[in-house]
This record gives structure tokens, sequence and C-alpha cells, in this order.
DNA sequence: GTTTATGCAAATTCTTTGCAATACT
DNA sequence: AGTATTGCAAAGAATTTGCATAAAC
């Protein structure tokens, strides 16, 4: 199977039809294990308008071939889902936001913890963003502490 | 004490001159156990200006006076932090926000859970915000289920 | 009287929307 | 042709910043 086909077929899968700019969309937000932001997406694909790219991501969200995060960034991230996922809270994972590279990780083996809720209260979804120093940057900060 | 008296100290405690400005914002957010917004700010303070509320917050923040929550709702909210708080990891608590009402209430008894974090991640802080109905909204949906 | 805080206006950033033009079936 | 998609421009919402005035010590 083809980059394209296996891209369109993962629309289709979704009730997505597949046009272009759906599939660079996609293809773009594949690469790497990072959850993106729109105005990312707006730098990468330069030939996209900002409304198309939108307008995307909200009906990749609809259609639950995408979930949201919201790391504090100001900017909301996006990142695809596992072709399994239903976006229940089962089916949520665990997130890492670094603050020195601002990049946000999908820890996908990673489910998000539930506590239990008081009387009353009726879950729908969770929001868990761990926040901290990723390999990368705590490296260099080590090094650089080793230096001076 | 006053009620003056107690906030004034609470300010000073944190090392936060109290200012007038400082004051009122300080008493409406202890209003409630819910964290506000900005514009919720803005509104019930229509006497102080937008960038005083947001320079105030900074500065509460910097001090470690008030928490910030990231509910997803467009805005950053705000709520004062206990007395002993150290805004450690191990200080921070479960955050519900309401999809209906959207308020976000703090559940201070609800610690915040840590997932084990792969080798190299350090870290800092914890995002963690459980999303839904609150038993108000839930029971306003319900009675309706049962009128129709 | 010098430092600090505040208000106003404007800028910035992220996101969405109306509408006309284009592409698809 | 008729529906769906896209681009452009503009609007909207939250937040921040420069600068002048006002308040605090």
């Amino acid at each position: 199977m083809t980059d394209e086909a296996y891209f369109t077929h993962k629309l289709e899968h979704r009730e997505i039809r597949p046009t272009a700019a759906r599939l660079q969309i996609l293809r773009e937000m594949t690469r790497g294990d990072e959850a993106v932001s729109l105005p990312d997406l707006e730098h990468y694909l330069p030939q996209l308008d900002k409304s198309t790219i939108s307008r995307t991501l909200s009906l990749f969200l609809l259609h639950r071939l995408i979930h949201a995060v919201d790391d504090g960034s100001g900017a909301l991230k996006y990142a695809v889902c596992s072709d399994d996922c239903d976006c229940t809270v089962e089916d949520e994972h665990t997130h890492f936001y670094c603050t020195e590279c601002h990049r946000t990780f999908c820890l996908k083996h990673l489910h998000v913890p539930v506590v239990p809720l008081p009387e009353g209260f009726q879950l729908e979804s969770i929001n868990y963003v761990l926040k901290g120093l990723c390999p990368q940057c705590s490296e260099k900060q080590q090094t650089r502490h080793r230096k001076t």
C-alpha cells in the first residue's frame, strides 16, 4: 500500500472525503509522535490557508480521527488517534509538555488516570498534561551545568 | 481580624504589596470554590482595567498566591492556593470543568495522580482537568429527560 | 521625590466566520 | 448543475505591552 493510499484509507475509515488539503494535513500530523498546533501546521503547510486548516481540524475532531490536547502553551495541540480509538475516557493517554522546547509528546502507552469523582459529577473526558523538561532539554541543561 | 486585614495579611505573607486593586481581586477570587478567568474578573470588577487584572494575576502566580488551571474553555482560570501550598506537584489538586455551565471546580481533597514517566522526562507540574457535567447541570438534564 | 502601580490605547496571538471562487461527482 | 471545499479578508476573543498619569513609601 502506498503512502497516499494509506492516508486516503485512514480518512475514509472515519468517513471523511480525502481531499488534497486533508491528505496533506493528515500526513503532516503523522510525522513524529508529537502533537501539533494550528500555527504549527500553518508554518509547515504554507500552501494552505489557516481557515482551511482550522476547518479541517474541526472536521477531524468531529470524526474522531484526531484528539485535542490543551497543553497550556496558548495554542491547542492536536494528534492523530490510534486506529482503534473511540475517544472515550479509557482511550485517552497522557501527554507531556516540555516547558523549554514547547513540544507536546504523546505518551500513548500511559493511560490517563481517573480519580473517583464526588457524587453528582458526570465524567466525559479528561485533559491530563504533565509539564517539565523532555529528555533532550533535560540533557542539555545537565550538560550546561557540568561545563559551568 | 477584619476581612480587610485578613486579605492584607494573605498578600503580605506572599510578599505582595497590598494595594486596593490587589485586595479587590483577591477578595473576588476568594468567593466560592470556583476558578475564575481574567474575563470573569473583568466582569465582576468593572472599576479595574483588564491590564491591571492581567498584571496582578501574573504577580500572584509568580508569588504562588494563586495557581492557574487550563480547562480548555479558551480562557485560563485561576484560583487562590491554600495557605500551605508551595505549588509543587504534591500540592496540586484535581479540577472539574462543566461543559454545560462552563464553571471550573476545585476538588481540593483530590490530589492529582502522577503516572510514572519514561526515562529522561523531568516533571515540574501537572494540569489535570476532568470534564463533564457538574451536579447541578447533570440534575437539570435528568429532569428534562423525565419530563419529555 | 523616587519607585511602584494603574489606566488607556494599541498590539499580539490564536481561532473562527462570511462570502465569493473553485473543485468535485 | 449542484454540493462540498477552499482562500481571502475580516472579525472575535483572550492576553499583553508601551507609555503617561497617579498613588505609595
